[in-house]
Formats: C-alpha cells, sequence, structure tokens
DNA sequence: CATGAATGAGTATTCATTCAT
DNA sequence: GATGAATGAATACTCATTCAT
C-alpha cells in the first residue's frame, strides 16, 4: 500500500499495463485508478514513457534482485536449480503484473535504450549461473533459454487455466521436471 | 511478392504489426508501404480488427498445419520429436513476422474468439503428441511448455543475437537437447 | 415498375432519402438497392446533388400537377375544396416517400434555386385558390397555411400513429372539418 | 450571452444545427462558433449525438413548459385559445433555432428514444387541452393537428417572407382565425 | 500539490467521385 | 453501359501534454 502519490501511479500503472497493455492505457485510466486527475500525473512524471520507463527499470531491477539473492544463498548446484526456479515462479505469481509487463519487452522493441546500461537483466542472472556450470553438457545460452522459456510457459499456461495445479505444485513439478534435465545431462557427461 | 492488392495488405500488414505492434501500428502505415491510400484498404477490409484477425487465423492455420504434417511424417517418436523441432524452429526462421505476431496473442487478451473454434492451435498439436506419450513420464501439460518455451527462446535468443549460431546449427542442437530431456526421461521411467 | 436504369435509380434513391434523410444516404445505399454499382450510377447522374434536385423538381412538378387537375375539375367553391383536400391526401396516402421529401426542403435551405423558376410549388395552387376566393374572409396567406399545415400534421400523426382512423375516414374527416371552417367564415362574412 | 463553455457549445450548436441540419453540422463548425477547438467539444460532452440530445430534451421541456404555464393562466376556453396560439408563436418568433430543431424530429428518426419519458412532448399539451373541450365537435386529435399545424406553418410563411406581417399582428390574425374556428364549430354544435 | 479546461496532432473510418478495363 | 479498385478530402473522436487558477 503505497503511500506517496508517485508510488500510487506506478503501482496503477503497472497493473494497468499489464492488463491493457501500454499503448491502450491512458493517461486518464492511471489517473483515474490512483483517484486524482490528469494533470496532477505531469507533477511526478514528466511523460507516460517516464512511467513506463521507470516501471521497466523498477520490476527489471526488483525481478534480478530476487533471482540473485536466491541463487546466492544456494550451496550447490541441485539447491542453486531449486532456489532460482523457485525464486523464478515465486516472482511471477507474486507479481504477475510486473512480470507481464517484463516480458512484453520481449515482443515489442518498445524503447532498447531500456536495457539497464550494467546489463543487469533477469535472464543474465541465469546465464551467468549456467555459464559457471559447463560441465552439464549444455551451451550456457541454450539452458538458459531453456530454463527461462520452460518456466515462462508454464506460468502462462497456468494463467490461461491450462495447467490447474495449485502454485505450490506447480514449484515442485516444475523443479523436478529441470533437475532431471540437468542432473541427467550432468551425469551423461 | 504477392500480386493482389488483398493479399499485399495482409503482407505489409504482418510485417508492420510484428515490428511495432498492433496498436502503435496505423492504417496509414500500412497503406504506404502497399502504395495506395488509406480509403483503398477499406475496399479490402472492413476494419483494421478485420486485418488483424484475417492474419491471427491465416498465420495461426498454417503453423498449424506445418506442425501437423511434419508430424505425421514420423515413424517413431524420435522421429516425430526431431520432425516437430525442426518444423518449429523452421516456420519462425522462415516466417518470423507471423511467428512473432501469433506469439503477441499470447499477452494481450485481444479478443480470445480469435481461437479457432475446432481449437486447431498449434500448441494443440504438440500438446496432443506428449499426451499420446504419457510413457516419458512428463504431464503432457508441462512437457508442451518445455518444448515449446524453449523453443521460442531459443528463436528470440537468436534474434537478439544472443545466440549467433547458424539456423541450421540451432535446428540440430535444440532437437538434440530435446532428444536428451525426453529420452533420458523415457529409459528413466 | 420503372424498366430504366435511370429511372430506377430515381425510384430507388426516393425511398431512401425520405426515410433515412439526403445526407445519410449514399450513393452505394442506392446502388445497391438498384442492383448496379457504384460507377454505374454516374453513367445516368452527374453527381449526388443531380439525384436530389432530378427528384425534387419531378415530385413538385407531379404533387403540382395532381392538385392542379383536381382543382380544375371542380364546378363551385365547396367541390374545389373537396377535390383539393382529398388530392392533397390521396397523394401523401399514394406517395409518402415523395410527400415527405419535398417537405424536407422546408427545413433545410438545402438549395433554394432548386425552387421552379415559374414558381410551380404545390402550395401555389392553394394559394392561387384562395386567393380567388377572398370572400371567405380570410387572408389568403393564412387560409393557405390553414390548409397546407393543417393536412400535412394531420399525414404525419397517422403515419406515427397518433390517428388511427383508416385513410378513406381521413380523408373524409378532413374534408368536412375544412370545409366547416371556410363555409362558416363566408357565412359570417 | 452564456459565459460557460458547456452552454456556449448548445447555445451556438442549435443555432446551425438548426440552419444547416443536424448531419451537416460538424463538430468543428460548432468549435469555430465557440471559439475553441474540436478536441475541447469532447471535455463537456461524449459525442455529437449527446448534444444533439441535450438540445432537444432542453428545448422540448422549455417549449412544453412554455405552454403549460400560458395555458394554466388562462380563465376560460377563449382566454386559454388566446394564451396558447400566442405563446406558441411567441415561441417560434422567440426562438426560431430551437423551434426549428424542434421540429426536424418530426421527418428524421434519429432517435426515438429521445421522447421524453413522461410523454412530455409539446403538442402533448395542446392535446389535452382539446381533449379536455370535447365539446368544440372536433376530435382532439385533428384539433391539434389543425392547431399545431397552421401555426407553425404560419411560422414557416412568416420565415420565407410569404407572409409579411409583423410578429404582433401576426399573433393577432393566428388567434382570430383559430378562435372563429372553434368558437363557431362550438356554437353550431 | 492538484484541478480541469484547452490544445493539437493524430487515428480509424466514410464517401462522393474518377477511371482503367 | 457496367465494374470495381482507387483517390482524397472530410469527419467524429482520442489522447498526451500544457497551463492558468
Amino acid at each position: 500500500m503505497p503511500r506517496r502519490t508517485r508510488n500510487r501511479i506506478l503501482h496503477e500503472a503497472l497493473k494497468i499495463f499489464s492488463n491493457k497493455g501500454i499503448r491502450e492505457t491512458t493517461i486518464k485510466d492511471i489517473a483515474r485508478a490512483v483517484g486524482i486527475t490528469e494533470g496532477a500525473i505531469y507533477r511526478h512524471f514528466d511523460s507516460k514513457e517516464q512511467i513506463v520507463k521507470s516501471l521497466f527499470l523498477n520490476s527489471s531491477q526488483e525481478f534480478y534482485t530476487h533471482l540473485n539473492s536466491a541463487l546466492s544463498k544456494a550451496q550447490n548446484f541441485e539447491e542453486a536449480l531449486k532456489n532460482l526456479s523457485e525464486a523464478f515462479l515465486n516472482y511471477a505469481f507474486t507479481n504477475p503484473e510486473a512480470f507481464k509487463f517484463i516480458n512484453l519487452f520481449h515482443y515489442f522493441k518498445i524503447d532498447y535504450e531500456l536495457r539497464l546500461k550494467d546489463g543487469k537483466m533477469p535472464k543474465d542472472v541465469v546465464y551467468e549461473f549456467f555459464k559457471s556450470h559447463e560441465e552439464i553438457g549444455i551451451q550456457p545460452e541454450y539452458a538458459t533459454a531453456l530454463f527461462i522459456g520452460t518456466l515462462e510457459r508454464i506460468f502462462l499456461f497456468y494463467e490461461m487455466g491450462f495447467i490447474d495445479d495449485i502454485e505450490e505444485d506447480i514449484q515442485e513439478k516444475a523443479y523436478r521436471l529441470l533437475l532431471n534435465i540437468f542432473k541427467s545431462n550432468k551425469e551423461g557427461a
């Protein structure tokens, strides 16, 4: 429950953006959701684009940090995989709007400058992890694609009702699936 | 090089839609690309929405058929997996605009009626395939998420330059990756 | 049942104009009703305006002649009034589209040049009649307003269901009403 | 001279509508007349249709009230007829735009829901009046048609210069004309 | 800080008219 | 005579942004 108007704007904007899309969300929509008028938005942000950018940077940062801290707590490969996959889905389940919002940017080249200058994109956590475990015998780019693609699609299937397990089961099943894949590859190597 | 105006409209619209997004593409953009005036578009389509729908239905159908025919030519599980994964990436590489356009609809609830009435969505081919091979020990919904999510993400990584193999190598690597996963699961079972 | 295309165009245009209004009727509407294409209309008329003008001139002329010939058959004031009022309503009942179409022009200064050059407007028949019967003691302009206004409004009330007599009764009642008015004024004079 | 923008819009729109017709009046026309831009109109009204509806409801209500209060001040039939006919013409002379605008709706079925829910249409005042005086021997529907039709047409003839009396004289003559009609009928009965 | 009116540049869509076939 | 594709100007409406209060 953010108190300050600026945060309330970001909070509501994120919800509407992820539901309706960025372009189809108007400043008026956001203002109405926050309970202020259109003009007031411009006390806090210079433009709609700035709201979008703030949101993307915030969310990416948050997701990045979330993944990173989950990873850092792990003692071994198995635990790391567990922490990382659970953190990934946990973020998606807890912040579906932010999660979907971040993913919008893979399809729209809305603003490529948005990439954080020091490369702190969520996927980089995953990539670095697999890069430091080349012994599993999968090229880290492909491992990353497998990890992110699978989890993201599982989340989407969950959201559209195609997968109807409860969140905890999904996290458990997803972890086991990934573990099987990477363990067997590791052993097979 | 489609000759007829209607096809030229669809052709150009698809390209622009997949690059800029549907909402940010104007009728004027399309008209200019085709080399006619805005009004002329409306001799061929009643509305922008109709162009979007036509495109979605066409592309989905095409992709569905492409996957289906690849699958039907296979004699066994391994071959089926090979044909299916190659057909999937082949479609993405050959028709990147259509492929990206179809995927737009996972994020935007633009029009859920758009789903083909008899459920002939591309993902259903994959789902049915895994459903008839439950011996691999992976719940078909999760197997589908894994298959589609991984390949889609590989394609995206390729497009953004994060993966820089050539298309043939990607197809080969992707197939091997998937085969390893499903074979080992099959054997482990 | 006009055979020639030109007449069919006029025929259908009149119907649609009087129902939807001139501005809201498109060339396409007319073409569709006639069973030809838009371009073909322009083989017969230079513009939409020309169709409107032709229609107005034709209808006015027709109505004018209809009233005039009814009047000319009368032997005395009473008969003249009877013939004129019956002819007026008869025209409205038989050609409601044309009748309503003519009346559109009282409200819109769509094109004042449309008035027939030699003044052959339907109302002039009525006006001339009352002018030649000043003995009734009503200024002919007012008598004309009374005659036309009353009958037109009766027709409108009939059309909107506010008056629900059958057409014959309306003609009879209207005639008696007018006769009473003008006879008593005549006698009172 | 209304000060507030919303009222200025209604004021100017009424003038232009009654001159050019509703369909041929553009939002730009109205905006220009008010001295604002097109977009500004939409801060005050959701659509052109809403302007039309507001205007129709306002004008009808105003005219209805005008007639009703004139009628209620009368002590007897003669006075009532005098008050009603004078109020009718007075409204037309004073608010020619509103008067003509209201009458547009007899010819165009623009929106039949526009009729006030409790039936408070101007003509109803006249109708109720004649209904409570059936002793005059004229069916109230026909008396209403006579009253309204005659006065409306007199106004139109005045506007087009066909009747060139001054307004006061017209009111006087119209009243006498109607009085003669209804009095003689009353006596004749 | 906030309001709400206003701007101005779009945006999809309509439609009378033209013209090559 | 007729077709149907195309034009081009107009039209209602939208929306990010500005600004006086």
